[in-house]
DNA sequence: GCAGACATACCGTACGAACGGTTTGTTTTC
DNA sequence: GAAAACAAACCGTTCGTACGGTATGTCTGC
């Protein structure tokens, strides 16, 4: 009779348990790094933000920094998808490299997610243990996504790595963009700069048309 | 004999205490933001790297914000210098725009004071009372750099504003390279990104001959 | 020109708050 | 009933800030 799936509430399986307390906390976590920054984020807030006591969270993860490292493994790893598979309807599959590029400025980097991503490597810069704990997943993630560069976009140099170049010099604009925010009052002229920058980089790549 | 000047040692005039104290507290600012990071750069952290007493910095400074934002102010200011008056012999002045991208990279951005700065720039996105402080001077400073670059830069755009667009691309790209070093193991291939970007938007833009 | 009043620069300590982490206790799942 | 998941009280440390006291510079009246 345990095992009659309730729809109800209250998972039984432990499996799920875990998973949907962990799910909260890096969600927590995420709203935390956005709102109150690296250094905000403290145990108490994230212990705030998920409704959860302070020893479920110690008991997932035993420090902070190994809650922040899962987290930014998560991001990563989510950041990962829209770029090697067109979510449907939601603006990648874009036709030119202004509407992709709009696309990650709107729903990857300036959004919750990417702006906590950036406050973790911003803290990764000046925290060594921190670093030395994510460095590998970095280099791993960036060779991945010049991978899918490679294969997604066609550069009009001979040099086939030069769209990977261009691809992660991209990712770097829209980067600093978030930071660039500070000087900028009003939103439409940040959307402004990524078009400029569309065209600017649109003349040297070309999106390949989808072959499968 | 008050007025005699000597050039020993021992600055006699309190005036010139006053600024030497605060030339040493910003300086150690600077260097604790690059290497413990914003929330790092404790009171007590200042205090160590400058070599003083934890009251002389709340003298001058009744909060560790407004040191922050003094270091801010400061640094915003010197970083304005070397756009208007090329320094000799720093590699500013440059011929092309590859020069002059890399002169930044070089001795602007990738240095304790253009990193120290980034430091302020994040903290300031969550960090509403710091924001408040700063955003003015931002936006002011923004607009300064704005019209230098309409001066420096011809665009081959009708638009005389493009240039000062472009100027803020290439900025906004050097920020986001500082954070995209966790990514890349060789500081070279950092250079090959502010090259290929240089490459990217050299088209657009010419650098005016200087006419003073 | 100097003595005393005043203002400013600087120092050391103390206190409240918040942090990360541990320990102990309770509930749920298998 | 044993182990895992969760809750809550607790501890040592560090932070920012405030305050009392001291040294140094500056001004004023005679």
């Amino acid at each position: 009779m345990t095992t009659v799936d309730e729809t109800e509430k209250g998972p039984r399986k432990q499996a799920d348990r875990v998973r949907d307390m962990q799910d909260r906390l890096i969600a927590a976590t995420v709203i935390c790094l956005d709102r109150y920054g690296y250094s905000g984020t403290s145990i108490s807030a994230i212990q705030d933000a998920a409704g959860v006591s302070r020893g479920a969270i110690l008991h997932h993860y035993p420090s902070r920094q190994e809650l922040i490292a899962a987290t930014a493994a998560r991001l990563l790893d989510a950041a990962l998808r829209p770029t090697q598979e067109g979510r449907p309807g939601r603006g990648d599959g874009a036709k030119n490299l202004e509407e992709l590029l709009l696309f990650y400025w709107r729903q990857v980097m300036n959004v919750p997610e990417g702006r906590a991503f950036i406050e973790i490597l911003v803290a990764c810069r000046t925290d060594e243990a921190l670093e030395s704990a994510l460095s590998d997943l970095f280099t791993t993630w960036d060779a991945k996504v010049a991978e899918t560069a490679r294969h997604r976009f066609a550069a009009f140099t001979e040099d086939p790595d030069d769209a990977a170049l261009l691809w992660s010099v991209a990712r770097t604009f829209l980067r600093g963009l978030i930071i660039h925010s500070r000087f900028v009052d009003n939103p439409a002229h940040l959307e402004n700069m990524v078009r400029r920058f569309a065209a600017l980089i649109s003349p040297q790549i070309s999106l390949k048309t989808r072959a499968h």
